[in-house]
DNA sequence: AAGTTGGTCAACCGCATCAAC
DNA sequence: TGTTGATGCGGTTGACCAACT
């Protein structure tokens, strides 16, 4: 026989998770650590699916966790490993310390996509969109959908002398200034070392000494820290990072 | 002011893979 | 060795919000 099951459907809850729930996961993972997500909702009390509190932490309360649009320099490594990898996700986040999966598919659809489709490039093949049209003619069967040939690994940027010459208003113009980072192959090879080693250590540890929990830090104090168990936190530690995060605002 | 449209993103669903039995 | 369940991943959905008409 198997394992059990990971949990029974009946009287698990779905839907945005309240800030209840996130406090006890929270509570739960920073005392236990992350072991098997089967046994955690139980354990923390919650009516979740272990899959589901798995995904709320990964993808949000993490305290490694960046917060915020990424920034030029991430989208164009995100291009960049997208025309390598391909849709692995999972992949393309191990590479962008603090950013998750998720966040990076909804941004390459809702920010990525379009741009490099503004730019004349299918965000698919990475290659300029005539040029697709051209080889779709030659082959119409088979539009490879696999990032791992060595067509599917070139770096944008090495498109952009045969990109089409529509893109050449004055926002494209700085899109293509942006694109052009891709050529510093410095950059993207620095972190291009291992296909299957991940920048970040997998094996994450709860470490609530690295500036990024600053954000979770405010939530504590909208909880309540004592609620977070999190009280190990000076008044001046809690200064300082407000005084962080107001810098950032202004 | 009300309705419509489009953008964003958290969360769910289903599949693939791996491991336990 | 086959079966079953856990986990991880990518695709998709839907709620929410802002801009626009």
């Amino acid at each position: 026989m198997g394992r059990q099951p990971c949990c029974d459907k009946l009287g698990v809850k779905k839907g945005p998770w309240t800030a209840e729930e996130d406090k006890k996961l929270i509570n739960f993972i920073l005392t236990n650590g992350q072991c098997c997500w089967r046994a955690v909702p139980k354990l923390a009390g919650l009516r979740r699916c272990g899959k589901s509190c798995r995904l709320r932490w990964t993808n949000y309360l993490r305290p490694d966790l960046k917060r915020g649009l990424l920034s030029e320099a991430e989208e164009q490594l995100v291009i960049d490993l997208h025309a390598r990898l391909g849709n692995r996700w999972s992949k393309i986040a191990a590479r962008l310390p603090g950013r998750t999966d998720n966040e990076i598919k909804n941004h390459w659809n809702t920010h990525i996509k379009k741009k490099l489709l503004k730019m004349g490039i299918d965000p698919v093949t990475h290659e300029p969109l005539h040029q697709q049209l051209l080889s779709e003619e030659k082959a119409p069967s088979n539009v490879s959908q696999s990032q791992e040939s060595d067509s599917g690994r070139q770096c944008v940027a090495e498109n952009d002398s045969t990109m089409n010459s529509e893109a050449n208003s004055s926002d494209d113009s700085l899109l293509l200034e942006d694109i052009n980072v891709c050529k510093n192959e410095s950059l993207v090879n620095s972190l291009w070392l291992d296909d299957e080693a991940p920048l970040v250590d997998a094996s994450w540890e709860p470490s609530l000494e690295e500036n990024d929990c600053a954000w979770l830090l405010q939530d504590c104090q909208d909880f309540g820290i004592q609620d977070f168990g999190l009280d190990c936190f000076s008044d001046i530690e809690f200064n300082v990072l407000n005084t962080l995060d107001m810098g950032e605002k202004h």
